[in-house]
DNA sequence: GTCTATAATGAGATAGAC
DNA sequence: GTCTATCTCATTATAGAC
């Protein structure tokens, strides 16, 4: 039944058996793109990891380019809600400072990165690669700028005196910070004596509320 | 005369046509592994861009990951020596604080990737892409973590009660933010909505002594 | 939707003449 | 040191059978 309903005029609703096909190669394409990089990571060592032939790739994903979009914009309408509802909850609590602000903002990145499988540590790093570089500037405008407008927005009240221009480059630093935490880890535990900090979350909101704090005063 | 030289037993001095094909062949590497990464960059690519035969940039560089990590190196020291210099400057002039420590390492290399050419520009792009991505981990070490190291023990000094973990974890922070100024110029300019900061370095200077002073309380 | 087969191009690397 | 020529393999993408 289900399998005859039409879903617009063009197509049927997939089978089962093709989205369990179509999830195998985008989880597979996440892994891939978030550890490779967008040209170390190809078609065909997608479609070995996920147990396809190379040409469902290009089926279910379209051309190498559009598949980094898809996968790229697939998470983020869950982080997007995360961060927001995270935000609301705090409003409707009464108390809005500048840490919880930036709490909603990192704390379900990172609990996801971290501790949410693999598919979100992927995810995570996949998200540094659309950061660092100007080529996937329509991503990140499309994904991820209007949750951040809002932000920026909760800031700007919080800290009148500061001028947009500052809460953005200030932020754009916070975020790269977070990002470290997916693709640099090995770095801080390189230069780390002993075991790494037990808590680097709390460590990287003390860092980035009292860097934007400063523009305070 | 100078091209009869021996420099050891196995090999000639090299020409001056020799070094200055090699110059543009690493000049050439240089951009295109900034602008488009290991992978992203072909050797194809960087012999066009150095206007030499394909053959010759693997004469001159050995393989590619030899390449680029020949690449990475050659600008490290004079870096490093920017760095340590300021640091033994501010130690002379006597006044050692948190801020100025932490300048001698930002200003230098703001200063070149801002202001210092094409080639510096590309560099600091560069740097951004060793310290993402665990595979280059060696590279990191090899050519960043002495100066690091110094600039901890410096740190620690400064911050008594934090622990070196705590400095590690919060110079990868400053260190981020630091290259995001090279890789993420535009995310910062897309979210301003009038003109950029005037003095991003001072921003990100400031920004990131608030971060580590806030540990110390 | 899934497969085989293949087109069309580009990749890194080297041998050997000059 | 530089060049030409070439080897070998991987790349993205599509056409067409089932």
């Amino acid at each position: 039944m289900v399998g005859k309903v039409q879903e617009n005029q063009r197509q049927r609703a997939p089978s089962k058996r093709s989205v369990a096909t179509r999830d195998r190669i985008f989880d597979a394409a996440e892994q891939l793109f978030a550890m490779r990089g967008f040209e170390g990571a190809s078609i065909r060592d997608i479609a070995r990891a996920a147990n396809v032939q190379g040409a469902l790739v290009n089926h279910h994903g379209g051309n190498k380019e559009a598949l980094f979009a898809t996968i790229v914009a697939r998470r983020a309408d869950e982080l997007s809600r995360l961060r927001l509802e995270a935000l609301e909850h705090m409003k409707a609590s009464g108390s809005v400072t500048l840490s919880a602000v930036l709490s909603c903002f990192i704390r379900p990145f990172v609990d996801k990165t971290l501790q949410g499988g693999p598919e979100w540590s992927a995810y995570g790093r996949l998200i540094a690669h659309v950061s660092s570089d100007v080529r996937w500037s329509h991503i990140a405008q499309t994904c991820f700028d209007p949750t951040v407008n809002i932000f920026l927005d909760e800031i700007s009240a919080l800290l009148p005196q500061a001028s947009r221009e500052k809460i953005s480059t200030h932020f754009v630093f916070m975020v790269s910070a977070m990002l470290s935490l997916c693709t640099s880890r090995w770095r801080i535990e390189g230069l780390s004596d002993g075991d790494p900090l037990e808590d680097m979350t709390q460590s990287l909101l003390d860092f980035c509320v009292a860097g934007f704090d400063q523009a305070h005063t």
